[in-house]
DNA sequence: CCTTGTACTGTATATATATACAGTATGGAA
DNA sequence: TTCCATACTGTATATATATACAGTACAAGG
C-alpha cells in the first residue's frame, strides 16, 4: 500500500471513527460539512486518493459505497500464537491457535498477538499458568519491562533486566533462577507484555 | 421491545449479516432482490415494522439510513463498572465509565461487564491492583468461585465458601482476614468473576 | 362482522448522493 | 522550468434511494 499524507491518514481515520459510530460510511456532503470543506468534491478527491492508495474501496454509482480494507479495529481480533514456557523454558514452536475477539489497540502499545503462559515461573507478577500473555511485537526491551525472549529454540517470558553489562531475564518466584545472557549467546526479544487476559478465574 | 414475527426476525438477521460483510447497511432495492420481494415497497414496510417494534431505527431521508439497535454481539463489548474493593471493602458506587471492544462470549460463562480491583487481597489468585474482572451477573454462587459481593453498600470480590453453616468471603493473600457472613447480614451475590483483563504489565 | 396487522405487488416522485468538469494555489520531482 | 500530485472552491447533473399512494390476500381478535 502506498503511503498516505498526513491529511489522507487523517481523513482516512475519520471516515473509520464515523463509521464505527454511525453502522455506515459517510456521504460526500457529511465528509465535507463535518471535515470543514466548502466543496463535496475535496471529499470525492480524497476518496479517490485513498482507493488508489489501497486504503480503501469505492463502490461507483452507490450511496456511501465506502469499504475500509482494513477491518475497523474493534473486531480485528488476536491470535493465541502457540505456547510459551514461563517456568523452564519447554516449548518453541510457532502456530496459530484460536482467535479471541479483543481489540489489539485495548492496550498501550498495540497487541500483535497472545501467548499462552505455561508454568509458574512469573506467579509473583499475577502471570498464572494458562494466562494469555498479550504481546506486542518489538526488538528491544527497556528495563524492568516484560519481555517474551527467544534463547536458541526456546522461548520464555521474564522480566528484562540489565545487571553488571549483561541481560539478565529474572523470573518473579522465588523457587526459580535468574537466567543470565551471556554474551554470544543468540538472545532475541521477540516483544514485549502489554497486557494479560485470563479465561478462567 | 415487541415481539417480532418469524419473518421479521428473519429479516433483521439478514439485514444484520449484511451490514456485517458489507460494512454498511442495504437499500430497499438490495433488500428486495436479496429477500425476493417484487416491490420495494414490501422492503419498506419490513423496515417500518421493524423500527415501531424497537429492533431497529430508520433515519428519514438518508440513504441506507438502517441503525440496529442492538449491535451484533461480536463487537458488543464490555462497560467497565465503576471500582470495586478487593482488599477493605471501600467503593459501592456503581456506574458505567469506559466500554471496551472484548466478545463477551470469550468468557464461560459469557461475561457482562468488567469490574476494576482496588487493592491486594486477592493478590495470590492472581487479581491485582487495577485488574479488571470480568464478572457474569448471577444471584447465586458455588463452593470456590470467585464471587463480586454486595455487603450493604459496599462491593467487594473474594473467594465463595460455605463453612459451619455461614458463607465465608475469603481473600487470597495471608495478612487480609476472611469476612464471614452472619445469618441476618444482607449479603447479595452480584456476580461470579469468569475470566481477568490486564491493561498493563 | 368489522377492524387491525402482516405480507406482499405495482407505480410514481422528490431528493439524497455520486460524480463529472472547470478552476486556483502550493510544493516536490524531473 | 515544466510537470505532476495534493488540496481545495464552485457549479452542474444523472441516478440511486427513500418513500408516498393505490391495491390484493390472509389471519387473528374483539
Amino acid at each position: 500500500m502506498e503511503p498516505l499524507t498526513n491529511r489522507q491518514r487523517q481523513i482516512l481515520e475519520w471516515i473509520r471513527r464515523e463509521t464505527g459510530i454511525n453502522g455506515r460510511p459517510p456521504t460526500r456532503a457529511e465528509m465535507a460539512t463535518a471535515l470543514g470543506f466548502r466543496s463535496v468534491n475535496a471529499a470525492e478527491e480524497h476518496l479517490r486518493a485513498l482507493a488508489r492508495k489501497g486504503a480503501i474501496r469505492l463502490i461507483p454509482g452507490s450511496a456511501r459505497g465506502i469499504q475500509l480494507m482494513d477491518g475497523p479495529p474493534e473486531d480485528a481480533g488476536l491470535w493465541v500464537v502457540g505456547r510459551v514456557a514461563a517456568g523452564q523454558p519447554i516449548l518453541a514452536r510457532e502456530h496459530l491457535t484460536v482467535r479471541h475477539s479483543i481489540d489489539p489497540r485495548m492496550f498501550r502499545p498495540a497487541a500483535d498477538y497472545l501467548l499462552t503462559v505455561v508454568g509458574e515461573s512469573m506467579r509473583d507478577a499475577g502471570l498464572l499458568d494458562g494466562d494469555l500473555l498479550a504481546v506486542h511485537k518489538n526488538p528491544e526491551a527497556r528495563e524492568g519491562q516484560i519481555v517474551v525472549a527467544r534463547l536458541g529454540d526456546e522461548v520464555t517470558v521474564k522480566r528484562f533486566s540489565r545487571r553488571q553489562g549483561a541481560i539478565w531475564l529474572v523470573p518473579e518466584n522465588p523457587t526459580y533462577q535468574p537466567l543470565i545472557v551471556r554474551p554470544g549467546d543468540d538472545l532475541v526479544i521477540e516483544g514485549v507484555g502489554v497486557g494479560v487476559v485470563r479465561l478462567e478465574v
